[in-house]
RNA sequence: GGGGCCAUAGCUCAGCUGGCAGAGCGCCGGUUUUGCAUACCGGAGGUCAGGGGUUCGACUCCCCUUGGCUCCA
């Protein structure tokens, strides 16, 4: 850490930075090592020197802003929005079929986001699912945090970045990859192309890929000295996991002699950057040890093509920028936060790296946030929470105040990506809502860590070190998020250091806990690989329960304990697949359905609870009731019809509540998550403040009014596109492009929806809101009974108003005046008791005093008071009759009492008597010794009792004795 | 998934090794009559989150539940 602190970077003149020169000027100009990424060490050690102050330029002559435009001047920029469509209209014209980007959210349990462009078809190249298509192009959003502390110090690091893609299932192979991808970099920028300069690209394939090779020779014309030969490392996919795999083949584009050595990507990573992936998915892997070490089984049957082309890298190379932070999209963003907070970029590396922190984590938080992310303090949620608290962190070191930007800053990144995503301007409210809330909630963090930070300080101080230790830094940032640098900056400002060793060693404790607790996790985990083999060897479960409560069908799958096996008997706990079933099985917030397995004449499965550990799976739990159950057994499958149709009547409820909310609070109130069980439902939704109780009510209202209109609930399915411009509602991570299946109840609500329903609303009866209240920060849940369930729960709470009414006396209506009243009543009642019974007591005082003895020089008072006096009426009548004696004697007051079962005891000694070394702690311990108990207090006044209220009279006298012998 | 911390007046929070539940702001009343939070005096306001335990005695110590904050994965 450099001294002084870092708040304000750019202040102060000796940190005034000459700008750069152009970039060709450069002998071995700054950037390529900024661009040379994590081999280059932290930037701050290669800043330059200062040069010497400027000279006067004139009064209020204001600091110039500058912002190094892109170096494209005299050319056409060809924007990113430009590049992507470039991207998918030229395969769109070599019949692939445009996918949209999913959502960052991966459908894929296993991962966090999506951190490559083929992830969305995961399930195609596995075999899990048949893709709809033979050939798909799409340029897709992704999330990668693992780098996150190179953010900013490279060229190329970011946490949101776009993969340009095109994907071949079983359909063309290299031979049409390798010319594709040739021809749209090289083609022309007239004829649709990148217009990229042949000349410049060099290839790589991997050491025994011939025939990539001879396709790039002949194919192509890229000549031989261009095409280098890559190992295992480079030029190799595969999953880690057993599947397809193969060879790939890259190309690198030359940025030219003045980025470094000649000889290719082998000889300069830097020079030479990479451009596009092509994998081959050629053959099939078996199982491996280490990742680089497994055997082939043979050619896939059907070969893939998997390609990735970085979007913010290429438009780096065709804007002719330095890096991808000055490109126009991610540039427009940094340009905004330097105007902002008026630090000019390219005078200072350190506060360069923040702008470029700054731009790139203000778009990963409105992407995941325009994906249905919101703050939290797990998975998705905390990386949101971890971008937008860099961010701002960040911003506050820039600026040097706690002037909020990020609104500001959040609409400059809507502005720069909705040419992409045309969404973004349709959610920027409530964009703008989530990452207002999460600044507001990290300056109270902020606040109360500051305090705790002085607590600190202050302890090191008064223990005489001139560190902070590690604990406490540790303890400020895991406990109270009190960000680490912050600790170390305030420290320095009150010229204290910080134990960082030690911190280091306890955040590194903390992640080897959890890493250790994650790997005991996976044995869990490891068994979804039995439901990926079910899936193969079975197939999807046909699912009949929209229509069907029973139906016949045959045992596929059979799992006992994590296990495939042949059969199982009574008692057992099985997981069956079947080829088709009536189940629905748990998903949508619905729960699944219970019934019966039966295969005739050998055995009955009870059926408890149905998933689908994998897509497409059905697995029926349950306990084989009696006989045997087999592979390959006839069965009748049924489901239980009631609870199926409890459990739809509050699906329906749901979608009913799901648009009166949002009639009631506006369209950005979301789904953030439902439950729905037989007779009752739960409904999360997003909204930063309770709802009132009228709300509440007229939600209610609303519902029922609609729901005795008896509408028709309608079922159907149509392509996403279409339901979206229907005005369906969808949860986030709904999977584009998809059909999917919508349910209407007219146009009152029309949701996305997999779940069973009622075939009219009239059929729910009632519902009734059971509350309202809070799951998290910005998220509320209303539960509600719905149909008979909710019948008698009004019934139930009619029966208690009318019993309530009959004990009061009082119509209904008056019931709550009638309550105040009482309530008020009884408090003042109470408080008058206790006034009275206070004075009562004191007036004992007077008396009490008169009949002090004197034991040499000391005064004596002692009294025991009637039966009922509590211990808060000794302490006063103590301390009252101290006060009577005066302070000219040693006075030791001794009262007892026993309030209910038990004696207590309270002493009081004025200041003459504790002088002469009686001390109230010491005699109410003598005493209470003699009740069977104990006590204590302060030297002036103590309290103490004991078990035994026959012993009050000796406890008493024990004081008396130990005042006449120390008198 | 694994840790750490917190819950006290309407709000922000003090409350030490268990012994009388507090401050500031806000609110109400009075005096003052005002240059951007006017000053002064007085007052009301508490199931110390809920439940159990230890103890003569629990806001304080232990356990459980609920809610919130936070770190790591």
């Amino acid at each position: 850490m450099e001294p002084g602190g870092n708040r304000r970077p750019r202040r102060g003149p000796g940190r005034r930075l000459p700008r750069r020169p152009p970039r060709v000027q450069r002998g071995h100009p700054r950037r390529d090592a900024a661009a040379r990424g994590r081999t280059a060490g932290p930037l701050r050690r290669r800043r330059r020197a200062p040069r010497p102050a400027r000279p006067h330029s004139g009064p209020s002559h204001p600091t110039p802003r500058r912002y190094r435009r892109p170096r494209h001047e005299g050319r056409p920029l060809m924007e990113t929005a430009e590049i992507a469509s470039r991207f998918l209209s030229f395969f769109e014209k070599n019949g692939h079929t445009v996918a949209p980007s999913a959502s960052l959210v991966a459908d894929d349990p296993t991962l966090l986001f999506v951190a490559a462009g083929m992830v969305p078809f995961k399930p195609y190249f596995l075999g899990e699912r048949t893709a709809p298509y033979d050939r798909a192009a799409s340029v897709q959003k992704c999330i990668r945090t693992i780098d996150i502390e190179e953010v900013g110090k490279t060229s190329r690091h970011a946490t949101f970045f776009q993969m340009l893609g095109n994907f071949s299932f079983g359909d063309y192979f290299k031979e049409r990859a390798i010319p594709l991808a040739w021809e749209l970099l090289t083609s022309p920028v007239a004829q649709g192309g990148y217009g990229v300069d042949p000349e410049r690209l060099w290839v790589t394939v991997y050491l025994d890929d011939d025939e990539a090779e001879t396709i790039w020779r002949e194919k192509v014309g890229v000549p031989a000295e261009r095409i280098q030969r890559f190992g295992v490392e480079e030029n190799y996919w595969s999953m880690g996991v057993p599947g397809p795999c193969g060879p790939c083949s890259e190309i690198f584009y030359d940025r030219g002699p003045e980025y470094g050595a000649e000889g290719g990507p082998a000889a300069d990573e830097d020079r030479y950057v990479e451009v596009w992936n092509l994998v081959f998915m050629q053959y099939e892997r078996g199982e491996g040890g280490a990742k680089k070490d497994f055997p082939i089984l043979g050619d896939l049957p059907r070969k893939n093509i998997d390609t990735g082309m970085g979007l913010e890298r290429l438009a780096t190379l065709l804007q002719g920028v330095d890096n991808i932070y000055e490109t126009d999209t991610l540039g427009r963003i940094l340009r905004d936060a330097s105007e902002r907070t008026g630090v000019a970029y390219g005078d200072d590396e350190r506060s360069d790296v923040m702008l470029r922190v700054v731009a790139d984590h203000v778009r990963s938080a409105t992407m995941l946030v325009s994906d249905g992310v919101r703050p939290g303090n797990e998975k998705a949620g905390y990386v949101l929470r971890r971008v937008l608290r860099r961010s701002i962190r960040n911003l506050r070191l820039l600026s040097g105040t706690d002037a909020s930007y990020l609104h500001g800053l959040t609409e400059t990144t809507i502005g720069a990506m909705q040419g992409i995503y045309p969404e973004l301007r349709h959610d920027a409210d409530r964009i703008h809502e989530v990452i207002e809330t999460e600044e507001k909630n990290f300056s109270d963090t902020l606040r109360s860590g500051t305090a705790l930070f002085g607590r600190a300080a202050e302890r090191t101080r008064s223990t005489g070190a001139d560190r902070i230790s590690g604990a406490d830094a540790f303890q400020l940032h895991d406990t109270y998020g009190f960000p680490i640098d912050l600790t170390l900056e305030m420290a320095a400002e009150q010229g204290l250091g910080v134990d960082e060793d030690t911190f280091r060693t306890l955040m590194a404790e903390q992640r080897e806990t959890a890493k250790r607790d994650a790997k005991a996790k996976k044995l869990g985990n490891a068994d979804v690989s039995v439901y990926g083999r079910l899936l193969e060897s079975a197939g999807s479960t046909d699912f009949l329960g929209y229509t069907d409560h029973g139906t016949e069908s045959r045992v596929l799958g059979l799992v006992v304990g994590g296990e495939s096996v042949g059969a199982a008997s009574a008692g057992d706990q099985v997981e069956l697949v079947l080829d088709r079933t009536p189940f629905y099985a748990e998903s949508g917030g619905q729960l699944a359905d219970k019934g019966t397995v039966s295969a005739p004449g050998r055995g009955t499965v009870d059926v408890e609870d149905v998933q689908k550990p994998v897509p497409g799976l059905f697995v029926h739990r349950g306990t084989v009731r009696e006989g045997t159950i087999a592979l390959d057994d006839r069965i009748e499958a049924v489901i239980d019809s009631d609870r199926r149709a409890s459990v739809s009547r509050s699906h329906s409820a749901t979608h009913l509540i799901h648009s009166a909310l949002r009639n009631a609070l506006g369209p950005s109130t979301g789904q953030a998550g439902s439950e729905n069980q037989p007779g009752r439902l739960r409904f999360d939704f997003t909204a930063s403040n309770p709802l009132a109780t009228s709300e509440l009510s007229e939600i209610e209202d609303e519902v029922n009014t609609v729901l005795s209109g008896d509408i028709q609930v309608r079922d159907f399915t149509t392509s996403m596109d279409e339901a979206l411009s229907m005005g369906a509602l969808a949860m986030f991570g709904e999977k584009y492009g998809d059909r999917v299946r919508v349910v209407e109840m007219s146009d009152y609500s029309r949701e996305l929806c997999g779940g069973t329903h009622v075939a009219a609303t009239g059929q729910l009866g009632v519902v009734k809101l059971l509350g309202e209240s809070s799951v998290g920060s910005g998220v509320r849940r209303v539960e509600a009974a719905v149909g008979i369930d909710a019948f008698r729960r009004l019934s139930r709470e009619s029966l208690l108003v009318g019993q309530l009414s009959e004990q009061l006396k009082t119509p209904r209506e008056e019931l709550p005046e009638r309550i105040d009243s009482l309530v008020s009543r009884l408090r003042g009642a109470e408080k008058e008791i206790e006034r009275m019974r206070a004075a009562q007591v004191l007036q004992a005082a007077g008396e009490v005093a008169q009949n002090a003895r004197r034991h040499g020089s000391a005064l004596l008072a002692t009294h025991r008071a009637p039966d009922g006096t509590t211990a808060d009426d000794l302490r006063r009548l103590a301390a009252d009759v101290r006060q009577r004696l005066g302070d000219d004697d040693p006075v030791v007051v001794a009262v007892a009492a026993v309030p209910e079962d038990r004696p207590v005891v309270v002493v009081a000694v004025n200041k003459q008597g504790q002088a002469g070394g009686l001390k109230a702690g010491d005699l109410v311990g003598l005493a209470a010794r003699a009740l069977g108990g104990g006590g204590g207090g302060k030297p002036d006044l103590a309290q103490g009792g004991g078990t035994d209220a026959s012993a009050v009279d000796s406890a008493l006298s024990a004081v008396e004795q130990r005042v006449a012998q120390t008198s």
